[in-house]
RNA sequence: GGCCAGGUAGCUCAGUCGGUAUGAGCGUCCGCCUGAAAAGCGGAAGGUCGGCGGUUCGACCCCGCCCCUGGCCA
C-alpha cells in the first residue's frame, strides 16, 4: 500500500469523503482519523452528517464524540490529539486516514505548524478591551508591537488582532515571528481532494439539509440545547444548529431555518474550496471512488 | 369597474426639493486565514431607476396613457 506515512481525505463538505474513506480503509486495512471540527462534538450526529456506526463497517475511527458541546475546540488541542491517533495507527502497523474538511485542521495534523500557547486571562481581558475600544484601536497598538503582523490582519477583524497581541504579550515576541514556514511536513503525508461540480453538489447540500430535518435534527438541537449548546462558542455556531436554535427561539420560522442552513453550508463549501484550492500537494480525485483513490496514491509514491 | 399604495442591483428596500445612482443590507463571485476555523475578515461584479409618449437645455424624479403587484370600495 502506501507503507510510508499517513493518507489523508479533504474536500468540501457533502462530497462524500465518509464513504469513500471506509471504502479505502477497507482496502488498505486503515483506520480513519477525523479532520472535522464539528464531528468533535458529542451528539452532534445529525447535523454534521456523522457516519452512523452501521456503515463505518468495522472500520474504526478516531477522534469523533471527544468533546462537550458546552467546551470550545482548538487547532492546537486538536492537533497532539490527531497526531497521537495517527502515529498510534502507524506503530500498529496501519494506515491512518485523516479524513475532513476542516482546513486548517487538516493542515494542523499534516505540517510542522506550532502554535504558540494561550491564556484565558489574557485574552480575556483582550476580548473586553475590542468590546469596548473596537479593533481598529487595538490593531494601532499591533502597528506599533508588531508592524509585519499589522499589516497582514485587516484592522477590522478583532478575532486576530486579539490572537496576534495575545501571542505578543505571552511569548516577548513578535507575533509575525513566530509564524513557522510552510513546506515542512509533519509526516509524509499523501494528501487526495474530494470534491464535485457545483450544481451537483449545491442539489447534493439541499438534499442533505432537508434529510437531517427529515431524520430530527430539530430535536437533536433541542437535547443539544438542554445540555448547554447555546455556551459553546464553537458548537452554537455549526451550520445547521445555529438555525435551528433560532428556530427554537421563534426567530426563523422552519422554512427559514432549513433555508438558511442550506445558504450557510454552500458558503461554507466555497471557504472550504478557497483553502485547499492552494495547496498544490492535492490529488483531486474525478470521481469518489476507492480504486481511483489507489490509483492516484500509487502514482504518487 | 372605481379609489389608494407601490413598481430603483438576483432579493428586500433607501434615495434624488429636475443636473451623469459615492445607494444599503442580503445573495453571487474572488481572496485572506497559525489556539472559536461549519469561526472570523476583506475585495469585486451587478441597475436602459416597469413601458411608451410629453414638458424641459437636461427626467429615475414633473405630466399623460398603458402594463404589473398589493390593498380598499363596488
Amino acid at each position: 500500500m502506501t507503507g510510508h506515512g499517513p493518507l489523508a481525505l479533504v474536500g468540501p463538505t457533502a462530497t462524500g469523503k465518509s464513504d469513500l474513506a471506509v471504502e479505502i480503509a477497507l482496502r488498505v486495512d486503515g483506520e480513519v482519523v477525523n479532520a472535522d471540527a464539528m464531528q468533535l462534538y458529542r451528539g452532534m450526529d445529525i447535523g454534521t452528517a456523522k457516519l452512523p456506526v452501521a456503515q463505518r463497517c468495522g472500520v474504526a475511527h478516531h477522534l469523533l464524540d471527544v468533546l462537550d458541546v458546552t467546551e470550545a475546540a482548538s487547532v492546537a488541542v486538536y492537533q497532539r490529539a490527531a497526531r497521537a491517533a495517527m502515529d498510534d495507527v502507524l506503530a500498529r502497523g496501519r494506515v491512518p486516514l485523516l479524513v475532513g474538511g476542516s482546513g486548517l485542521y487538516v493542515q494542523a495534523a499534516v505540517d510542522d505548524l506550532r502554535f504558540p500557547g494561550t491564556d484565558p486571562g489574557v485574552r480575556a481581558r483582550l476580548e473586553a478591551e475590542l468590546a469596548d475600544a473596537g479593533a481598529p484601536a487595538l490593531h494601532r497598538r499591533l502597528t506599533r508591537l508588531d508592524p509585519v503582523a499589522a499589516a497582514a490582519i485587516l484592522p477590522s477583524n478583532g478575532r486576530r488582532v486579539v490572537r496576534a497581541l495575545e501571542v505578543i504579550e505571552l511569548t516577548g515576541h513578535r507575533f509575525s515571528a513566530t509564524l513557522p514556514r510552510l513546506g515542512v511536513p509533519w509526516r509524509d503525508t499523501v494528501l487526495l481532494g474530494l470534491d464535485r461540480d457545483t450544481a451537483e453538489l449545491d442539489a447534493r447540500v439541499r438534499q442533505r439539509v432537508h434529510g437531517m430535518f427529515a431524520a430530527g435534527l430539530v430535536d437533536e438541537v433541542r437535547a443539544l440545547d438542554a445540555g448547554g449548546l447555546r455556551r459553546g462558542p464553537t458548537a452554537s455556531r455549526a451550520v445547521g444548529y445555529q438555525q435551528v436554535l433560532a428556530l427554537l427561539d421563534g426567530r426563523a420560522t422552519m422554512a427559514q431555518a432549513a433555508a438558511g442552513t442550506v445558504g450557510a453550508t454552500r458558503r461554507l463549501v466555497r471557504r472550504q474550496r478557497s483553502w485547499f484550492r492552494r495547496d498544490a500537494r492535492i490529488r483531486w480525485l474525478a470521481a469518489p471512488s476507492a480504486d481511483e483513490a489507489l490509483r492516484a496514491v500509487t502514482h504518487w509514491a
